[in-house]
DNA sequence: CAATTGAGCAACCTCCTGGTTGCATATTAG
DNA sequence: CTAATATGCAACCAGGAGGTTGCTCAATTG
């Protein structure tokens, strides 16, 4: 009874991307569904453009944002399917611990 | 309107726990409600003994997992909660996204 | 009691991550 | 046209992550 989960790999990298302080913050601020550029989501943070341009690549590999060129600026949107998919993934995850333990419980019960 | 959303660094911290192959099949396998030995745990992995316990200990910090030790062996469990508390946050961030896209619709509405 | 098994601890190594500075380039504003 | 703005790209650096080996010790097993 083993649960049926999705490629672990693509998962991790999916948590990994989320799992830094402040791209997860970058995250939120981009879920007010508009377009932000790169000097805007540097504006309120203590780091450089460059810092928080390497930060919105690894969101970007991690397909939880999209980007544009427009102009002279680089326009970032927030992409949720990967976060939808994630949390399935861990209501699976949590399912199944839930279930078997259940099972564990009536086995438990069989026995005395 | 901005997100009501908890602590990111404690949040970032078990999305990070999360954001590793290896830890994240740990979990899997713990998601069978039985608790398992370090050994158990190496027995199917490429890995050491050495490393699978830094893996699990990073899972322990983060609160994904509990150990005891039960004479010579310590044996790990699943703790849900962290998972659940990741997955609400999931739906938040994702819900957020979908309020504010459609205020910007509406808006977009009302111009023309 | 002797041998085996399970685990903890420490040192060490390599590579990746997260950050920086510096410079070049394209676009927009005055 | 010139100045200012937004970004890209590269080099560099320190520290942490993930992994190993080696050794010790406690608990089981025969």
């Amino acid at each position: 009874m083993s649960p049926r989960l999705p490629n672990p790999r693509l998962k991790a990298q999916v948590f990994a991307a989320l799992g830094d302080e402040t791209r997860l913050q970058l995250v939120v601020r981009l879920s007010d569904g508009r377009q932000h550029s790169i000097a805007q989501l540097t504006a309120d943070s203590a780091l450089t453009r460059q810092a928080v341009t390497k930060h919105l690549l690894v969101l970007k590999r991690a397909k939880i944002v999209q980007s544009r060129r427009s102009g002279r600026q680089s326009l970032f949107e927030l992409n949720p399917q990967p976060l939808n998919e994630l949390q399935q993934y861990l209501v699976q995850v949590s399912q199944h611990w839930d279930e078997a333990l259940n099972r564990l419980r009536l086995f438990v019960e069989s026995e005395s």
